[in-house]
DNA sequence: CACAAATATCTTGGCGCCAAGATAACAGAC
DNA sequence: GTCTGTTATCTTGGCGCCAAGATATTTGTG
Protein backbone atom coordinates (compact mmCIF):
# COMPACT_ATOMS: atom_id res chain seq x y z
CA UNK A 1 0.00 0.00 0.00
CA UNK A 2 1.40 3.50 -0.93
CA UNK A 3 2.23 6.34 1.71
CA UNK A 4 -0.23 9.02 2.16
CA UNK A 5 0.33 12.16 3.88
CA UNK A 6 -0.06 11.12 7.63
CA UNK A 7 2.74 8.50 6.50
CA UNK A 8 4.61 10.97 5.84
CA UNK A 9 3.66 13.09 9.10
CA UNK A 10 4.14 10.14 11.82
CA UNK A 11 7.09 9.56 10.15
CA UNK A 12 8.64 12.66 10.27
CA UNK A 13 7.34 12.85 13.94
CA UNK A 14 9.18 9.54 15.13
CA UNK A 15 12.28 11.24 13.44
CA UNK A 16 12.33 13.83 15.74
CA UNK A 17 10.43 13.15 18.75
CA UNK A 18 11.07 9.25 19.26
CA UNK A 19 10.60 9.34 22.58
CA UNK A 20 6.71 9.70 21.97
CA UNK A 21 4.23 7.28 20.60
CA UNK A 22 2.17 9.24 18.11
CA UNK A 23 0.31 6.38 16.44
CA UNK A 24 -3.06 7.57 17.82
CA UNK A 25 -2.35 10.23 15.02
CA UNK A 26 -2.69 7.42 12.63
CA UNK A 27 -6.43 6.69 12.99
CA UNK A 28 -7.45 10.40 13.87
CA UNK A 29 -5.17 12.52 11.69
CA UNK A 30 -6.29 10.58 8.90
CA UNK A 31 -10.00 11.30 10.32
CA UNK A 32 -9.46 15.16 10.32
CA UNK A 33 -7.56 15.19 7.00
CA UNK A 34 -10.15 13.16 5.16
CA UNK A 35 -12.81 15.18 6.66
CA UNK A 36 -10.98 18.58 4.95
CA UNK A 37 -10.98 17.04 1.44
CA UNK A 38 -14.76 15.72 2.29
CA UNK A 39 -15.54 19.42 2.67
CA UNK A 40 -14.52 20.81 -0.55
CA UNK A 41 -16.18 17.72 -2.33
CA UNK A 42 -19.32 18.62 -0.70
CA UNK A 43 -19.33 22.36 -2.01
CA UNK A 44 -18.24 21.14 -5.47
CA UNK A 45 -21.26 18.95 -5.64
CA UNK A 46 -23.74 21.78 -3.84
CA UNK A 47 -22.30 24.00 -6.27
CA UNK A 48 -23.42 22.25 -9.13
CA UNK A 49 -26.95 22.61 -7.33
CA UNK A 50 -26.63 26.64 -6.54
CA UNK A 51 -26.06 25.67 -2.87
CA UNK A 52 -23.29 26.19 -0.12
CA UNK A 53 -22.60 23.50 2.60
CA UNK A 54 -24.35 25.99 4.94
CA UNK A 55 -27.11 26.25 3.00
CA UNK A 56 -27.68 22.24 2.81
CA UNK A 57 -26.95 21.81 6.25
CA UNK A 58 -29.98 23.93 6.95
CA UNK A 59 -32.61 23.08 4.55
CA UNK A 60 -31.51 19.12 4.73
CA UNK A 61 -32.37 19.15 8.56
CA UNK A 62 -35.82 20.71 7.26
CA UNK A 63 -36.36 18.09 4.79
CA UNK A 64 -35.72 15.49 7.02
CA UNK A 65 -38.32 17.15 9.55
CA UNK A 66 -40.91 15.58 7.15
CA UNK A 67 -44.33 17.91 6.02
CA UNK A 68 -44.76 20.71 6.50
CA UNK A 69 -41.49 21.33 6.59
CA UNK A 70 -41.05 23.35 9.17
CA UNK A 71 -38.77 23.88 12.34
CA UNK A 72 -38.00 27.08 14.95
CA UNK A 73 -34.50 28.12 14.79
CA UNK A 74 -34.04 27.09 18.19
CA UNK A 75 -34.23 23.58 16.55
CA UNK A 76 -31.96 23.80 13.20
CA UNK A 77 -29.50 24.97 16.16
CA UNK A 78 -29.14 21.25 17.60
CA UNK A 79 -28.58 20.17 14.21
CA UNK A 80 -26.47 21.64 12.79
CA UNK A 81 -24.21 22.64 16.20
CA UNK A 82 -24.11 26.76 14.70
CA UNK A 83 -24.86 29.29 17.52
CA UNK A 84 -28.03 31.27 17.76
CA UNK A 85 -26.40 34.32 15.62
CA UNK A 86 -25.47 32.11 13.17
CA UNK A 87 -28.64 30.61 12.63
CA UNK A 88 -30.23 33.92 12.47
CA UNK A 89 -27.57 35.33 9.76
CA UNK A 90 -28.58 31.99 7.71
CA UNK A 91 -32.51 32.03 7.76
CA UNK A 92 -31.88 36.01 6.77
CA UNK A 93 -29.90 34.78 3.79
CA UNK A 94 -32.03 31.76 3.22
CA UNK A 95 -35.49 33.96 3.15
CA UNK A 96 -33.59 37.02 0.78
CA UNK A 97 -32.92 33.55 -1.92
CA UNK A 98 -36.61 32.27 -1.58
CA UNK A 99 -35.36 29.32 0.34
CA UNK A 100 -37.37 29.16 3.12
CA UNK A 101 -39.71 31.33 4.49
CA UNK A 102 -40.02 32.69 8.22
CA UNK A 103 -43.05 33.67 10.20
CA UNK A 104 -43.94 34.80 13.86
CA UNK A 105 -45.36 31.72 15.98
CA UNK A 106 -49.00 32.84 16.85
CA UNK A 107 -48.82 30.90 20.13
CA UNK A 108 -45.45 31.45 21.33
CA UNK A 109 -44.33 34.83 19.85
CA UNK A 110 -41.02 34.42 21.12
CA UNK A 111 -40.75 32.24 18.68
CA UNK A 112 -40.24 31.90 15.03
CA UNK A 113 -41.10 29.02 12.08
CA UNK A 114 -39.07 28.04 9.55
CA UNK A 115 -40.37 26.63 6.48
CA UNK A 116 -39.30 24.86 3.54
CA UNK A 117 -40.59 26.86 0.06
CA UNK A 118 -41.23 24.79 -2.62
CA UNK A 119 -38.18 26.07 -4.48
CA UNK A 120 -35.69 25.24 -1.02
CA UNK A 121 -37.20 21.28 -1.36
CA UNK A 122 -36.54 21.18 -5.31
CA UNK A 123 -33.06 22.36 -4.29
CA UNK A 124 -32.19 20.04 -1.56
CA UNK A 125 -33.40 17.40 -3.13
CA UNK A 126 -31.51 17.89 -6.32
CA UNK A 127 -28.49 18.62 -4.24
CA UNK A 128 -29.01 15.39 -1.88
CA UNK A 129 -28.54 13.27 -5.15
CA UNK A 130 -25.47 15.02 -6.30
CA UNK A 131 -24.15 14.36 -2.89
CA UNK A 132 -24.69 10.98 -2.71
CA UNK A 133 -23.74 10.01 -6.16
CA UNK A 134 -20.44 11.37 -5.33
CA UNK A 135 -20.32 10.15 -2.05
CA UNK A 136 -20.84 6.84 -3.57
CA UNK A 137 -17.53 7.01 -5.88
CA UNK A 138 -15.51 8.42 -3.48
CA UNK A 139 -16.58 5.14 -1.24
CA UNK A 140 -15.90 2.82 -4.74
CA UNK A 141 -13.05 1.70 -3.54
CA UNK A 142 -14.18 -0.19 -0.94
CA UNK A 143 -16.35 -3.17 -0.42
CA UNK A 144 -19.69 -3.40 1.08
CA UNK A 145 -18.13 -5.61 3.95
CA UNK A 146 -15.26 -2.76 4.47
CA UNK A 147 -17.98 -0.58 4.55
CA UNK A 148 -20.00 -2.08 7.07
CA UNK A 149 -16.60 -2.48 9.55
CA UNK A 150 -15.74 0.93 8.67
CA UNK A 151 -18.63 2.59 9.88
CA UNK A 152 -19.44 0.10 13.00
CA UNK A 153 -15.73 1.95 13.84
CA UNK A 154 -16.36 5.35 13.86
CA UNK A 155 -19.31 4.59 15.38
CA UNK A 156 -17.28 3.69 18.87
CA UNK A 157 -15.29 6.66 18.44
CA UNK A 158 -18.53 9.28 17.68
CA UNK A 159 -20.83 7.79 20.23
CA UNK A 160 -19.19 8.95 23.26
CA UNK A 161 -19.64 12.77 22.01
CA UNK A 162 -22.90 12.38 20.44
CA UNK A 163 -24.24 10.74 24.16
CA UNK A 164 -22.40 12.83 26.15
CA UNK A 165 -23.84 16.97 25.83
CA UNK A 166 -20.08 18.35 24.95
CA UNK B 1 -24.54 -1.16 20.08
CA UNK B 2 -26.60 2.02 20.64
CA UNK B 3 -27.18 4.43 17.97
CA UNK B 4 -25.56 7.41 17.06
CA UNK B 5 -26.71 10.90 15.71
CA UNK B 6 -25.93 9.47 12.32
CA UNK B 7 -28.01 6.51 12.47
CA UNK B 8 -30.77 8.68 13.22
CA UNK B 9 -30.20 11.25 10.32
CA UNK B 10 -29.77 8.27 7.54
CA UNK B 11 -32.92 6.68 9.42
CA UNK B 12 -35.01 10.16 8.88
CA UNK B 13 -33.66 10.35 5.44
CA UNK B 14 -34.72 6.76 4.63
CA UNK B 15 -38.84 7.63 5.25
CA UNK B 16 -38.34 10.87 3.85
CA UNK B 17 -36.74 10.09 0.90
CA UNK B 18 -37.11 5.74 0.53
CA UNK B 19 -36.21 5.80 -3.12
CA UNK B 20 -32.70 6.98 -2.27
CA UNK B 21 -29.54 4.81 -1.01
CA UNK B 22 -28.74 7.14 2.01
CA UNK B 23 -25.96 4.40 3.13
CA UNK B 24 -22.56 6.17 1.92
CA UNK B 25 -23.50 8.67 4.79
CA UNK B 26 -22.97 5.98 7.01
CA UNK B 27 -19.42 6.11 6.51
CA UNK B 28 -18.54 9.62 5.61
CA UNK B 29 -20.94 12.00 7.53
CA UNK B 30 -19.57 10.32 10.56
CA UNK B 31 -16.18 10.79 9.29
CA UNK B 32 -17.16 14.75 9.28
CA UNK B 33 -18.89 14.82 12.26
CA UNK B 34 -16.29 12.72 14.09
CA UNK B 35 -14.02 15.23 12.48
CA UNK B 36 -15.88 18.23 13.85
CA UNK B 37 -15.49 17.28 17.81
CA UNK B 38 -12.00 16.13 17.36
CA UNK B 39 -11.45 19.99 16.28
CA UNK B 40 -12.99 21.24 19.81
CA UNK B 41 -11.43 17.93 21.59
CA UNK B 42 -7.93 20.20 19.77
CA UNK B 43 -8.84 22.96 20.82
CA UNK B 44 -9.43 22.44 24.24
CA UNK B 45 -6.14 20.56 24.47
CA UNK B 46 -4.43 23.09 23.25
CA UNK B 47 -5.73 26.36 25.22
CA UNK B 48 -4.24 24.25 28.23
CA UNK B 49 -0.92 25.03 26.41
CA UNK B 50 -1.58 28.92 25.20
CA UNK B 51 -2.01 27.81 21.54
CA UNK B 52 -4.98 28.12 19.12
CA UNK B 53 -5.15 25.17 17.08
CA UNK B 54 -4.00 26.83 13.77
CA UNK B 55 -1.10 28.47 15.86
CA UNK B 56 0.11 25.03 16.49
CA UNK B 57 -0.69 24.08 12.96
CA UNK B 58 2.54 26.03 11.85
CA UNK B 59 4.55 25.34 14.73
CA UNK B 60 3.82 21.88 14.43
CA UNK B 61 5.12 21.84 10.61
CA UNK B 62 8.52 24.04 11.59
CA UNK B 63 9.09 21.20 14.47
CA UNK B 64 8.54 18.14 12.07
CA UNK B 65 11.20 20.10 9.41
CA UNK B 66 13.98 19.20 12.21
CA UNK B 67 16.96 22.05 12.92
CA UNK B 68 16.98 24.94 12.19
CA UNK B 69 13.38 24.68 12.39
CA UNK B 70 12.61 26.82 9.67
CA UNK B 71 10.79 27.20 6.58
CA UNK B 72 9.42 29.82 4.26
CA UNK B 73 5.46 30.51 3.83
CA UNK B 74 5.47 28.76 0.88
CA UNK B 75 6.62 25.72 1.73
CA UNK B 76 4.22 25.94 4.75
CA UNK B 77 1.20 26.50 3.01
CA UNK B 78 1.24 22.79 1.40
CA UNK B 79 1.55 21.48 4.80
CA UNK B 80 -1.06 23.86 6.55
CA UNK B 81 -3.76 23.60 3.58
CA UNK B 82 -4.76 27.15 3.88
CA UNK B 83 -3.81 30.12 1.00
CA UNK B 84 -0.59 32.38 0.91
CA UNK B 85 -2.62 35.41 2.33
CA UNK B 86 -3.94 33.46 5.15
CA UNK B 87 0.34 32.08 6.09
CA UNK B 88 1.10 35.43 6.03
CA UNK B 89 -1.57 36.64 8.59
CA UNK B 90 -0.23 33.43 11.12
CA UNK B 91 2.98 34.66 10.49
CA UNK B 92 2.11 38.04 11.65
CA UNK B 93 0.47 37.40 14.92
CA UNK B 94 3.29 34.31 15.59
CA UNK B 95 5.61 37.39 15.39
CA UNK B 96 3.87 39.17 17.61
CA UNK B 97 4.05 36.67 19.99
CA UNK B 98 7.72 35.69 20.07
CA UNK B 99 6.45 32.29 18.75
CA UNK B 100 8.12 32.58 15.57
CA UNK B 101 10.67 34.87 14.05
CA UNK B 102 10.57 36.13 10.29
CA UNK B 103 13.64 37.43 8.54
CA UNK B 104 14.25 37.89 4.82
CA UNK B 105 16.06 35.12 2.80
CA UNK B 106 19.56 37.16 2.02
CA UNK B 107 19.86 34.63 -1.60
CA UNK B 108 16.38 34.94 -3.09
CA UNK B 109 15.37 38.15 -1.76
CA UNK B 110 11.77 37.52 -2.54
CA UNK B 111 11.72 35.19 0.10
CA UNK B 112 11.30 34.85 3.63
CA UNK B 113 12.22 32.53 6.10
CA UNK B 114 10.31 31.60 9.58
CA UNK B 115 12.29 30.15 12.31
CA UNK B 116 10.79 28.68 15.49
CA UNK B 117 11.85 30.70 18.48
CA UNK B 118 12.77 28.72 21.61
CA UNK B 119 9.91 29.45 23.18
CA UNK B 120 7.79 28.10 20.27
CA UNK B 121 9.50 25.26 20.06
CA UNK B 122 8.95 24.64 23.92
CA UNK B 123 5.27 25.43 23.49
CA UNK B 124 4.80 23.31 20.57
CA UNK B 125 6.14 20.41 22.12
CA UNK B 126 4.45 20.44 25.16
CA UNK B 127 1.23 20.86 23.17
CA UNK B 128 2.04 18.01 21.03
CA UNK B 129 2.24 16.11 24.43
CA UNK B 130 -1.13 17.00 25.60
CA UNK B 131 -2.80 16.58 22.64
CA UNK B 132 -1.55 12.71 22.24
CA UNK B 133 -2.70 12.50 25.79
CA UNK B 134 -6.02 12.97 24.45
CA UNK B 135 -6.12 11.23 21.53
CA UNK B 136 -5.20 7.86 23.62
CA UNK B 137 -7.78 9.14 25.93
CA UNK B 138 -10.73 9.30 23.10
CA UNK B 139 -9.37 5.99 21.04
CA UNK B 140 -9.34 3.80 24.60
CA UNK B 141 -12.60 2.38 23.34
CA UNK B 142 -10.61 0.53 20.57
CA UNK B 143 -7.91 -2.11 20.97
CA UNK B 144 -4.87 -2.44 19.02
CA UNK B 145 -6.13 -4.31 16.24
CA UNK B 146 -9.29 -2.44 15.52
CA UNK B 147 -7.07 0.53 15.35
CA UNK B 148 -4.80 -0.51 12.46
CA UNK B 149 -7.80 -1.73 10.73
CA UNK B 150 -9.10 1.85 10.97
CA UNK B 151 -6.01 3.35 10.03
CA UNK B 152 -5.78 1.02 7.00
CA UNK B 153 -9.54 1.72 5.90
CA UNK B 154 -8.99 4.96 6.28
CA UNK B 155 -5.61 5.35 4.24
CA UNK B 156 -7.53 4.11 1.40
CA UNK B 157 -10.13 6.62 1.57
CA UNK B 158 -7.63 9.34 1.92
CA UNK B 159 -4.75 8.32 -0.70
CA UNK B 160 -6.10 9.10 -3.90
CA UNK B 161 -6.33 12.73 -2.34
CA UNK B 162 -3.17 13.03 -1.33
CA UNK B 163 -1.73 11.40 -5.04
CA UNK B 164 -3.94 13.92 -7.13
CA UNK B 165 -3.57 17.37 -6.34
CA UNK B 166 -6.70 17.98 -5.93
C1' DC C 1 21.96 43.78 -21.14
C1' DA C 2 16.84 44.06 -21.72
C1' DC C 3 12.42 42.19 -21.50
C1' DA C 4 8.85 38.73 -20.64
C1' DA C 5 7.36 35.23 -17.73
C1' DA C 6 7.57 32.95 -13.46
C1' DT C 7 7.89 32.94 -8.50
C1' DA C 8 7.29 34.32 -3.49
C1' DT C 9 4.97 37.01 -0.60
C1' DC C 10 1.79 40.56 0.86
C1' DT C 11 -2.60 43.48 0.64
C1' DT C 12 -7.45 44.19 0.27
C1' DG C 13 -12.29 43.16 0.55
C1' DG C 14 -15.82 40.27 1.78
C1' DC C 15 -17.91 36.25 4.13
C1' DG C 16 -19.24 33.04 7.85
C1' DC C 17 -18.47 31.98 12.31
C1' DC C 18 -18.57 32.51 17.48
C1' DA C 19 -19.06 34.82 22.07
C1' DA C 20 -21.42 37.83 24.69
C1' DG C 21 -24.90 40.63 25.54
C1' DA C 22 -29.59 42.78 24.28
C1' DT C 23 -34.49 42.30 23.53
C1' DA C 24 -38.93 40.38 23.81
C1' DA C 25 -42.18 37.13 25.53
C1' DC C 26 -43.54 33.48 28.53
C1' DA C 27 -44.26 30.81 33.13
C1' DG C 28 -44.48 30.06 37.96
C1' DA C 29 -44.83 31.78 42.84
C1' DC C 30 -47.19 34.57 45.61
C1' DG D 1 -52.05 40.71 38.61
C1' DT D 2 -47.00 41.38 39.50
C1' DC D 3 -42.40 40.16 40.05
C1' DT D 4 -38.53 37.05 38.95
C1' DG D 5 -36.33 33.95 36.37
C1' DT D 6 -36.30 31.43 32.05
C1' DT D 7 -36.60 30.85 27.15
C1' DA D 8 -36.19 32.07 22.08
C1' DT D 9 -34.25 34.91 19.04
C1' DC D 10 -31.56 38.74 17.41
C1' DT D 11 -27.58 42.22 17.43
C1' DT D 12 -22.86 43.56 17.74
C1' DG D 13 -17.93 43.17 17.46
C1' DG D 14 -14.06 40.69 16.39
C1' DC D 15 -11.46 36.85 14.24
C1' DG D 16 -9.73 33.71 10.64
C1' DC D 17 -10.37 32.36 6.24
C1' DC D 18 -10.32 32.69 1.05
C1' DA D 19 -10.07 34.83 -3.65
C1' DA D 20 -8.11 38.01 -6.38
C1' DG D 21 -4.99 41.19 -7.35
C1' DA D 22 -0.60 43.99 -6.20
C1' DT D 23 4.37 44.19 -5.41
C1' DA D 24 9.06 42.82 -5.58
C1' DT D 25 12.49 39.78 -7.20
C1' DT D 26 14.48 36.23 -9.99
C1' DT D 27 15.03 33.42 -14.20
C1' DG D 28 15.18 32.42 -19.01
C1' DT D 29 15.69 34.04 -23.88
C1' DG D 30 17.70 36.37 -27.34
Amino acid sequence: MAQDEVDRLTEAWRHERPDLDVSPMEVLSRVSRLARHLDRERRAAFAEHGLEPWEFDVLAALRRAGEPYELSPGVLLGQTLVTSGTMTARVDKLTARGLVSRRRDEDDRRAVRVRLTEFGKKSVDAALEGLLANERRLLAGLGAEDRKRLSDLLRTLVLPFDDAPS
